[in-house]
DNA sequence: TTCACAAAAGATAAATCTATCTTTTAAGTA
DNA sequence: TACTTAAAAGATAGATTTATCTTTTGTGAA
């Protein structure tokens, strides 16, 4: 569905928001270490989200990651587009260069309405109810033991 | 949310049942033409399909793929198995090793209604569905013009 | 202002996916 | 049987994705 660099991102801007509410800037280390991915990689993926404006970063002393306000009302889509782009909720599933009702490929109106609940899902779940998910402790970044 | 392999097994294997009820065999050229992928990565993908049995395959003059009675019954979902394997309907969109109610990610239960229209949609849809939207002429596999 | 810290940027490498080419095997026909 | 046809199998190459390493830039504190 998404790439693997995707799901280190999705992990890693939950992570950093999760900490927003204590105001806590967390580092390149310390998110490779939660979400369970190469630092470096971490570092170049961060870099991109800090680019889309999906998190912010602070360098030098104190410094660090960390989600503002609004940062934290931006839908999950907004992640996967910063990293993959929105090609998974257009594209055609048969691989057709253009996605329409007139010119349908054979799966086209079973196929759009799975990927406008896709859509629908990403758009509507925020970043902020996430990181909430998170800070309940009813749900996990990493995996178990 | 599939390769670019996986939608050219589609194409293929779709088109190959389009010609079920005539019963005529079509040859990598002619498939490779028809959805637009390179020759050789085309038989590439179609040995892939026969030796998964979702198409058949036959040697030598007058040989080429066809699709049996049974194949034609084959849900879609099948061509995703062989080619990509089942990952798209059953991976953690947060990349845990293991998606599941106990240890759920952040996204889980909201992912997981996404997930499993997915899996319906490729469940209940036949290849023999999918080649009759094709042959009705209401559903097309080439790009336009 | 100097120093230490941490992210950004750039260059490079490994792994995977996509694509091509050559040789071998199987099937039908004369 | 000899011959032609077409897929299977194997080897290789290119492109993209994932990952690493080094150097530069920006920031805060002493
Ligand atoms: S044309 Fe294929 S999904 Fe719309
Ligand atoms: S645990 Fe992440 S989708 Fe189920």
């Amino acid at each position: 569905m998404v790439s693997k660099s995707c799901k280190y991102a999705i992990r890693a801007t939950v992570f950093i928001a999760s900490k927003a509410k204590e105001n806590i800037k967390v580092g390149v280390k310390e998110i490779a270490e939660e979400i369970e991915a190469p630092e470096a990689f971490t570092g170049k993926i961060l870099q991109t989200l800090n680019k889309n404006k999906i998190v912010t970063s602070l360098k030098g002393p104190y410094g660090g990651f960390y989600s503002d306000e609004a940062q934290l009302d931006l839908p999950i889509l907004e992640v996967v587009n910063a990293i993959d782009g929105l090609g998974v909720f257009t594209d055609c599933v048969f691989g057709l260069h253009q996605c329409s009702d007139d010119h349908p490929c054979p799966m086209h109106f079973e196929y759009v309405k799975t990927r406008s609940q896709m859509y629908t899902s990403f758009k509507n779940t925020t970043i902020r109810s996430l990181a909430e998910n998170l800070n309940t402790g009813l749900a996990f970044l990493k995996n178990p033991e």
